[in-house]
DNA sequence: GCAATGCTTCTACATTTGTAGTAGAGTCTC
DNA sequence: GAGACTCTACTACAAATGTAGAAGCATTGC
């Protein structure tokens, strides 16, 4: 039972981000939740929400008034790493040249790669 | 001047590579390289071929015979580097799940991170 | 020079994606 | 229980994307 590789669009995944972040989340609230100047409309919010729920990224949890609330299926995490890993494909599948953007960038700091190293080793054994 | 935020698509991107990796590059050669399971029509990489110039991520840099040779415009770096962060937004900005997935799938070495070190030392100055 | 071959340009079209309106059912408030 | 409000379900549609055929110009090998 393989777990059916979801492809995502954009706007799937800056939905998806708010279904993360509020956990079981109505249509209402995620409208909301989006700063007002990049705001689509509710309805296309709910349009959204229906097609992530046909592809099996999110699930009616129950209702609210007449309201369905929604939970993601998929987590964070597996969805953030298959995204990563077709970004390895762009570099040839070395993370080098994606660690080099983030230490350049300012994202990845010195306290970030300590980290990574006792993770590697508490890993190796 | 600021350079317009390209969007390529997965496709686009999938030709892209080839034009880096093959750095002047016919439609014929691309066409070529694909691995025969996945490889779309020898027109429909000239579609993309088309598209991406139109969006300038490639140019036409001269002809053999009667076949166009494109080179990327776009560097895999900067395209990559626009991808990474659409990608940290997915996780609030924070590189740490990032790195946490690049380690538990094997693909983060330990060498890696000990060159991450050096370069962020070295970057600090 | 001309036929074969290869390349380009144009055109086409099904799907997917982004975007949202409308109608009607459900709920809440007096 | 009637009106106001809210939510869903359904429908629509333009633009983007993936996919490719057809027609014709350019090269090349004789």
């Amino acid at each position: 039972m393989a777990k059916k590789h979801v492809r995502l669009t954009r706007l799937e995944l800056e939905i998806m981000r708010y279904v993360w972040d509020l956990g079981e989340a109505a249509v209402r609230e995620i409208h909301e939740a989006i700063p007002a100047s990049k705001r689509p409309a509710y309805t296309t919010i709910q349009t959204i929400l229906t097609r992530l729920e046909e592809k099996g990224a999110v699930k009616r949890t129950r209702k609210i008034g007449n309201a369905h609330l929604y939970q993601a299926v998929t987590t964070r995490q597996s969805t953030g790493a298959r995204l990563i890993d077709e970004l390895l494909d762009l570099f040839g599948g070395s993370p080098e040249p994606l660690v080099a953007h983030l230490i350049d960038s300012g994202k990845l700091t010195l306290e970030d790669v300590k980290h990574a190293e006792e993770l590697l080793k508490k890993r190796r054994k």
